[in-house]
DNA sequence: CTGTATAGATCTACACTGTAGAGTATGGCG
DNA sequence: CGCCATACTCTACAGTGTAGATCTATACAG
């Protein structure tokens, strides 16, 4: 049916434009600049996606869509939660320009509320009352986000290559820096820290699961193990 | 003389910019627009920030310089921490629409390495081995500006007053939602929420500080009184 | 006073943006 | 054949960042 066509039609420009996106960044991303990838004038666009602002909303979709088989894995919460925080992850280095757009614009689709909800069973089956799920999940997936966005945007790893170098130049006005010049020389494994922030976070949440004598032994020993 | 007063110019056009961005959101920021608000011709912007790109820049390290003073505070390094993250997310209050920039744009002021800094030194009084601190930094500030940005953004909270409804509507493909419907249908404090997570990184940073009195004191090293 | 150097702002112009509105080709159906 | 929807194109406009040339006003040398 003509419906039909139209959904089509759409993916087909959200995926040229993420495309385009992924080539030559957010900045290049004209109407016109899709239209002509899509061998099309821009004007034709329109009845597709409504306007530029909306096209941005449906990229988002389409990272989220590619994100969401991930909440479909398998396995004890622990593993699912780090699957999906690990697959958060690379689809960031897999969409470097369009993936701080997550973070910008708040998606409400099917797609957005079904991740989501795989965090929440996640916690739930953790053990984690009712009342700390969402906030725990938005930790959770702050930290994804937020950690992911530092790492392509570079706020991580400022244009280098001597920070050390940097931090002397400061002086005495960053005397950390200089304590710290011996960590501070050697570059960051991220994606050892990644992991490492998250084993975190998962003992943040086995802290949060009430004090019944079993699931506290079980939250000490996943601790001990380290 | 004339290098003084470059510079006090650049800093007018900056806080203009940064006013204009408050007033009427980042998207009306053109170079027009901030040159008419400093009552000037669009190209007499140039000789001070460069390019908008600069300006933006320009803009973060306004926000930077604003956050600055909260890396003085005195106290326990506890109390220091909190007051920067604090301060963050006041930050983001302030300047909604240019807050997000901080993310998005990396800064190598000396503004920006005085209040790491800050941070790494809270981190190092509180007794973190230095091989952990700049991390435990990276975490932190991940948070702050996450979850600040999240809530700016309305990613915590998508427009729709209920949730609830969406994921009813969801069905079930949402199933943890109707589990948590009674939860969710309160609205979050996010004060509160701000601050639990905090806490939930104090907690964090503690577990990372060495057990061993003597280790601990080779790790402290210097920094014990503040 | 005249002449000139200099710093700062301006004017004009260009290539580009998003998008409103009207026009046009194409195919199927009666 | 006419009719009509669908899908697209064309033209146009206001707005963007900014390169390049021009103007103006002040400061100082003679």
């Amino acid at each position: 049916m003509a419906e039909q066509g139209v959904e089509t039609r759409r993916r087909e420009i959200l995926t040229a434009a993420l495309a385009l996106a992924d080539e030559r960044g957010l900045d290049v991303l004209s109407m016109r600049a899709v239209a002509t990838r899509v061998g099309v004038t821009p004007m034709a666009l329109y009845p597709y996606v409504g306007n530029k602002d909306a096209l941005l909303d449906g990229l988002v979709d389409l990272l989220l869509a590619e994100l969401l088989p991930a909440a479909g894995t398998a396995g004890a919460w622990h593993e699912r939660l780090r699957a999906i925080a690990h697959a958060g992850r690379a689809l960031a280095h897999r969409h470097p320009t369009a993936y701080p757009l997550l973070l910008s614009r708040p998606a409400v689709t099917p797609d957005a509320v079904r991740l989501v909800d795989a965090l929440y069973t996640a916690l739930l089956d953790a053990g984690v009352p009712a009342a700390q799920v969402p906030r725990l999940e938005r930790l959770v997936s702050t930290y994804v986000l937020g950690y992911a966005v530092g790492e392509i945007t570079g706020r991580f790893a400022p244009v280098d290559p001597r920070r050390h170098a940097r931090a002397e130049a400061a002086g005495s006005q960053a005397p950390a820096h200089q304590e710290l010049s011996g960590v501070l020389a050697q570059p960051p494994d991220w994606d050892a820290e990644f992991g490492a922030g998250l084993d975190d976070l998962m003992h943040v949440i086995t802290n949060h699961v009430p004090t019944d004598p079993t699931a506290r032994d079980l939250a000490k020993r996943g601790s001990a193990s380290r």
